[in-house]
RNA sequence: GGGGGUAUGCUUGAGCGGUCAAAAAGGGCAGACUGUAAAUCUGUUGGCUACGCCUACGGUGGUUCGAAUCCAUCUGCCCCCA
């Protein structure tokens, strides 16, 4: 078994550790039962979440076992770090709905007892769990909670953590919910590792407070040293929050974000983001990661093509990562348009006899958000159909514009939309 | 429980009772330049049946010819006292 931590590391996963060396011979001792926390707020994963996941996948491949906890009771308070405000709760069935979401995309990625969701998923791993805090969370009694974990936390301490000391000297009060939500989490670590044995736990360098308070009861309940490993958080170069754009976030559902704009939001990659990306989100060897990474200038763009596709793939799969990638080429290389897999939609093929204005078919689409908006693009030279700009804004999209019996409409430089037509 | 403060468009944040769809910045969008990158410059950024109309400045109800701006009340948040 070669040294995980060391290629982890390589790779850029590690921020913090407990103590590197303990960690790194914990590793390579045998095999490590670890987990990581995710929020089930949302019935699907974004890219941010593909860090842990990642780094969840190569622990996996190196013969360690994953838990993946879904954070269904400890939803239920809301994590006070870094937060400006309390998170909105959320009831039970939308929690256990959700986390059947994150399930199934976690499955692309990693063995889970439940089963795995890809075809090139490595299934000699051993299985992993996917747990819900809520199991063991909502049935606490609050007397002995109190008595036998609430004793080892000292208040003092608490209001030290960074997170905590910011919202109880700006205006934003913490309420005592909230306060325990480090109580509850790093009871969470010492249920794992009573139960499985759990010796390690990786989360966002966010939690890092939160993990060592785990790490710490169980050292006090236990007497037993376990570790911990936090992610850096990911900002582009730009500073913008990983996995953010306009639209929102990027999702790794395809119901949310299509394989397509999935795939166009990695092609957008900030050239210095390049290799870091790589080395994050794919399994491409490092040798390979320097080499796409040292390109300069136009032939950063094989990097990013590479980038993108084998993100694309592990998220949505081979076809889907094929199609995506055609339809990139397609619409930016100049190549045939008609016969790949675009955002497309179907109007009445009647409709196009009397005209229809194109400002009202930039916004049907969904390439503007209201006909405002349709007709400033429209002004401002940004709409396109079939690559012929038109700036009229009273002018009727008719039969005599089609071609093969489509129109392909373009908003601005990079979102197109496709229609066909339909008898009725 | 008492006293005070605050609530503005995607965000931050200005707004004398009329000239406010509301300063400014950020963000977004579009154009130019380019490499589907970054930086830069320009335009734009509530909606609509579009030189006009409608909806908006926490909720409700008032005062006024006229309110985001004044009053009352409710709600949320913050601060001080208890």
């Amino acid at each position: 078994m070669h040294n995980v931590f060391e290629a982890l590391n390589e790779r850029g996963f590690i921020k913090q550790t407990t103590n590197a060396e303990q960690v790194a011979h914990l590793l390579s001792e045998g095999e490590v039962t670890y987990y990581v926390g995710f929020d089930p707020t949302a019935s699907s994963l974004h890219v941010g979440s593909l860090v842990p996941i990642m780094a969840m996948a190569h622990l996996q491949r190196a013969g360690h076992k994953p838990i993946a906890i879904l954070g269904g009771g400890t939803t239920m308070i809301g994590d006070p770090t870094d937060k400006t405000e309390m998170r909105p709760m959320l009831s039970q069935e939308q929690i256990t709905a959700n986390g059947k979401g994150i399930l199934a995309q976690m499955q692309r990625y990693l063995n889970l007892d439940n089963g795995v969701n890809a075809d090139n998923l490595q299934t000699t791993a051993k299985a992993g769990k996917f747990l819900n805090n809520a199991d063991w969370l909502l049935s606490i009694n609050y007397i002995e909670f109190l008595r036998d974990i609430g004793k080892h936390f000292r208040v003092n301490e608490m209001i030290r953590a960074e997170g905590y000391r910011q919202r109880l000297e700006r205006e934003l009060g913490l309420s005592f919910l909230e306060f325990n939500y480090q109580l509850l989490q790093a009871y969470d670590y010492l249920c794992l590792f009573q139960e499985y044995g759990c010796r390690l736990q990786l989360g966002g360098d966010d939690q890092w407070g939160n993990i060592l308070a785990g790490v710490d009861l169980v050292r006090r309940v236990k007497g037993e040293r376990v570790h911990a490993v936090t992610f850096p958080l990911l900002t582009t170069a730009t500073g913008a929050k990983m996995g953010k754009t306009a639209g929102g976030a990027v999702w790794l559902d395809p119901q949310r974000t299509s394989p397509y704009e999935f795939y166009q939001y990695w092609i957008n990659t900030d050239d210095r983001d390049v290799s870091r990306f790589l080395a994050y989100f794919t399994f491409l060897p490092m040798d390979e990661i320097r080499r796409l990474g040292s390109l300069k200038d136009e032939a950063i763009r094989e990097a990013k093509e590479v980038l993108a596709y084998e993100v694309t793939q592990l998220a949505h799969g081979k076809t889907e990562a094929d199609k995506a990638r055609a339809a990139s080429r397609a619409a930016f290389g100049g190549g045939n348009l008609d016969a790949v897999e675009m955002p497309t939609s179907a109007i009445i093929a009647q409709r196009l006899e009397s005209g229809i204005p194109i400002m009202e078919l930039f916004h049907e689409v969904g390439l503007a958000n209201s006909r405002s908006e349709a007709r400033r693009l429209v002004q401002q030279g940004g709409a396109y159909i079939n690559e012929k700009q038109y700036r009229a804004i009273d002018m009727l999209v008719n039969a005599d514009l089609l071609e093969a019996d489509a129109l392909m409409l373009r908003a601005g430089k990079k979102r197109y939309h496709r229609i066909v037509l339909k008898e009725n």
